[in-house]
DNA sequence: TTGGAACTACGAATTTTTTCGTAGAAACTT
DNA sequence: AAGTTTCTACGAAAAAATTCGTAGTTCCAA
C-alpha cells in the first residue's frame, strides 16, 4: 500500500522523529516550540512565533498513530513514539507528488531550478557529476 | 510582499492558465475535468475520477481573483482570466517551502534524489552537466 | 497524605479548503 | 416572445486539518 500522504503538521513532527529518534509528545512538543531547531518550517520567522499548545502536539500524534505513521511504546505512563515510516520513503512520495502538482511532472525542471536557486557547494557538485556519471553509465547498458 | 502560498486546487487552476493562456471558468472546468489533459494531479486514477462542478471552479476563481493569484477581464458577460503570478516565481515560492518542509532545507538532497528516481534522457543529462559548469565557473568568479 | 505537575484520552470548537445549490441576468433557439 | 442554456455572485454546507479544554490518572515532592 501506498504511504497515507502526511499533513504539514504531521510532516513536522515526521521530522523531529527521525531527527532525534525515538521521543515522548513533550519532547516533540518543546522541539516544535524552540525557535532554534525548528528553523525552516511554516511556523516561522517573523511575529510572534505562536506556541504549539501540548495536547495539540499530543493529538496529531494520535491521530499519526491511529493512521500507523508512528509506532509507540505504552509501557510506562509517558509513550514512547517512534517513526514508522522511513523517512526515504516519505520523502520520495512527496517529491513525486510535488513534481506532479508543481512541475507537471517534469522532475528535470524541478532540479534545474533546485540547482540555480540554490548556492551548491564544490564538494555538492562534485556528488550530483558523479551520479550523473552513474546514470549514463547505467543508460549504456540497459540495452542489454 | 511574498506571493501567496496557492492551495492545491488554486494550483490546479494556475497549472491550467500558464499552459492554455488567458481562459474562461468554462474551459478551465472543463481542462479539469478531460481525463486525458488532467493526467497528472491529485485528482487522478483508478476509480471514477470524480468530476468537478463548474461553480465548484467558478468559486476556486473567484476566490484567487480577491487573493490576486489571477486577474480577469470583465467585459462581457463571460469573463476571462488570466494567471496573475508568474509560473517560475510560484515554482521557486513552493520549491523552497517544499524543501524546507520535506528534507529540512536541503536542496541538494531533493536534487540528488529527484535525479535518483527520475529517468534522465541523455539530453537532460547534458543539461544539467552545462548548468553544473556555469555554476563552478561563477564560483571561482564570486570572489572578485 | 495531600497538592500540584505531567500524561493520556477524547470530544468538540476553530480554521481552512473544497464543493455546491440557488438566484438573477444575459444570450441563444425556435 | 417563451423557454432553455450559460454566466456570475453569493451563501452556506461539507470535508479536512488544527487547536484546545476538560476529565481522569499516575507520579512526585513537601
Amino acid at each position: 500500500m501506498a504511504i497515507s500522504k502526511p499533513t504539514e503538521s504531521e510532516l513536522e513532527v515526521l521530522q523531529i522523529l527521525w531527527e532525534s529518534g525515538p521521543s515522548t509528545v513533550r519532547q516533540v512538543n518543546d522541539h516544535l516550540n524552540d525557535p532554534q531547531t525548528t528553523a525552516r518550517s511554516s511556523r516561522r520567522s517573523t511575529g510572534t512565533p505562536r506556541e504549539v499548545g501540548y495536547t495539540t502536539t499530543l493529538k496529531i500524534m494520535q491521530i499519526m498513530f491511529e493512521k500507523g505513521l508512528v509506532s509507540r511504546d505504552e509501557d510506562g505512563r509517558t509513550h514512547i513514539y517512534t517513526a514508522a515510516v522511513s523517512e526515504q520513503d516519505t520523502q520520495s512520495a512527496l517529491l513525486q507528488q510535488f513534481v506532479d502538482a508543481t512541475y507537471r511532472g517534469s522532475a528535470m525542471k524541478l532540479v534545474m531550478q533546485a540547482l540555480g536557486n540554490h548556492d551548491a557547494s564544490p564538494a555538492e557538485i562534485d556528488e550530483i557529476k558523479t551520479l550523473l556519471a552513474q546514470l549514463e553509465q547505467n543508460q549504456s547498458n540497459d540495452d542489454a
